[in-house]
DNA sequence: CTACGCTTTTGCAGCGCTGCAAAGCAAAGC
DNA sequence: GCTTTGCTTTGCAGCGCTGCAAAAGCGTAG
């Protein structure tokens, strides 16, 4: 492999410094035309090429920006990612993921001081067992932007939708159904369920508003939001003396588990049971019955994530903690309007 | 920020060079018990962190290898980007991921000589729209896996499943289902389709070794293997004269899409039109009804790659272009079989 | 003709690490 | 006692680039 094209090869040839080269490279102001020309040529003539390594060790930084996600194959989050590596490729940067598996010794060390470090300028976290804790013991010169769970103690942004009120809407949905008893699936009492357990008490609003209380044998925590999970508390909850009539699942996984469970067992959705799901990923759109859901504007939470970070990165003083709430709306489909709601 | 600490930094508090504590750090031979212990213990105490960009830089390789893949959303893709990850990340390389859109200009960009380089020390390549001409264009330095389409030149290593076998396979099991006109949704008869065009050739070889010849009108082709796609592609064949009352589609998302759309019409799975999707992803094992699939074996598929990539990324004499087939298997599940074959 | 202010170009040091080859050193051999 | 051998340790150069500050060039004013 023969050596690569290096500033200095085409600053011979051009017949002038090194560091023109490089100025002129990175389009740097006050270049004369004529030498801009020259170079130029000489650029293109040996087909130079910067070393990416090379620059970043100069700078002091790497043009690479994590991405820490639990899994990578759950819908949500590889529809989330595709919007966030588009949005930092335009911004110059490359997206290097990681999958924590939902390890929490996995997900503390990504953010703890750590021997990856320099391989990213910052991270963009999607935490699932993270608790206070190890937040507060991380590297604090690394930028961070968290997604999803958790509110930012103010060292960091924190990008999410409003869970509560989302889950409370979702609730009333069914409620506004003529549903008498509404299960919930997903929650997760305990530390590091913070999420799961904005969604319960958004669950328990929509039924305090109108005076009820939901009954605490129909609400059901899983360890993950999957279709598995899904599947086997509908089961469960099927199997119980007075099965719920309406169920909000926390994930659309969730609800398609679960309607898995209740279309094998020959129940009809939303006939039977109505089911209501969390996230809007595609196979939502295209399952049967479609599924109505949640829908948080991915979009706007990768785009915001990414520009948040980079904000961070480039400035020396870090910006005030930011907590931005994405916007979400209900996405009614046959799940719990029936077949009458039509296709996509 | 403060200033990291460096190699040099440690050598003095240890007394010793800074090489000796290079040679420590990354566990070189020939280093006394007692030294290495002094090192150690300063490393320690300083909190030292190697500088991964320096090194690479040192040593002109990345430690980073790039997976590129035409969309991030694929469940397919990221089931199998999922075990790339973990199957690198044992190896010690980090995973750099691009998603091309399908874009034949991005994907040519990303194998031809690129200012990306260097951050990558090789690629492994899930191509879609690339041709023989881009490939033949492409940097020869540089180490490429390259995932399902299209076969070998000998210069890059090529790892997919036995896409003909497969596909005659699936066919073959509508066939025994005694089922009359079977319908085959993905073809791609351009010189971009060559995985579609394989799954095509099965189909016809199943009908042939019965002496049977497939009524074109049934071949149907579709821009992308998605869930739309299938959902639209199924429509159409609805609505001829006479319709299919099997399809075979050339991925689970065609497949889901489909199925949606019998159902949407009131036709019932697979009593009335039986389905086989391809890929195996978790999708099809919780739809109504599961999808039966071809059933490629991911991890082997992975674990090859990232294997075959590092040998090719450590060797300086590039190993011989292999032809890999990875297995598969057929997974029969309700779409074909009925209700009968239960649950997961 | 010198001085001054501005733009353009340059030289050098250094980012933090590793490759290489030489130096140091202790044990073994003559 | 001196050379040889083999293991440890070291010094230096350099990966390819950019930050910094000084130097050079150049037009204008005094």
């Amino acid at each position: 492999m023969r050596r690569e094209v290096t500033l200095r090869d085409v600053a011979e040839l051009a017949g002038v410094s090194s560091r023109t080269v490089s100025n002129v490279v990175n389009g740097y102001a006050n270049v004369t035309d004529h030498t801009r020309e020259r170079v130029q040529r000489a650029v293109e003539q040996l087909g130079y090429r910067p070393n990416v390594l090379a620059r970043n060790l100069a700078q002091g930084r790497s043009g690479q920006i994590a991405v820490v996600v639990p899994y990578l194959d759950t819908p949500y989050f590889s529809e989330l990612l595709q919007s966030v590596i588009r949005a930092a490729r335009v911004r110059g940067y490359n997206v290097l993921i990681d999958q924590t598996d939902g390890d929490p010794e996995h997900e503390r060390a990504f953010i703890a001081h750590g021997s990856r470090r320099l391989l990213f300028d910052g991270v963009i976290f999607s935490p699932l067992g993270l608790d206070q804790q190890a937040l507060a013991d991380r590297d604090p010169t690394l930028p961070l932007v968290i997604l999803g769970e958790r509110s930012s103690d103010g060292s960091f942004d924190h990008i999410g939708i409003d869970d509560v009120a989302a889950s409370r809407q979702a609730t009333e949905h069914l409620l506004d159904l003529g549903r008498q008893r509404i299960a919930a699936i997903g929650d997760q009492p305990y530390a590091t369920g913070e999420a799961a357990q904005r969604r319960t008490r958004g669950f328990r609003e929509a039924h305090a508003a109108r005076g009820l209380t939901p009954r605490e044998d129909l609400i059901i925590s899983t360890p993950r939001f999957n279709r598995p999970d899904g599947a086997r508390a509908m089961a469960h909850l099927l199997d119980l003396p007075e099965p719920p009539d309406a169920v909000f699942c926390y994930s659309d996984l969730v609800a398609l588990g679960a309607i898995r469970t209740l279309v094998s067992r020959g129940l009809r959705v939303p006939e039977d049971v109505a089911v209501i799901g969390y996230d809007d990923i595609e196979d939502g759109r295209f399952s049967n019955p479609t599924v109505t859901t949640i829908s948080p504007d991915k979009e706007a939470i990768a785009t915001t994530a990414v520009e948040r970070l980079l904000l961070r990165i480039g400035s020396s003083t870090p910006p005030e903690g930011l907590e931005v709430r994405a916007p979400h709306r209900l996405i009614i489909r046959e799940s719990t309007a029936g077949r009458a709601t039509g296709t996509i």
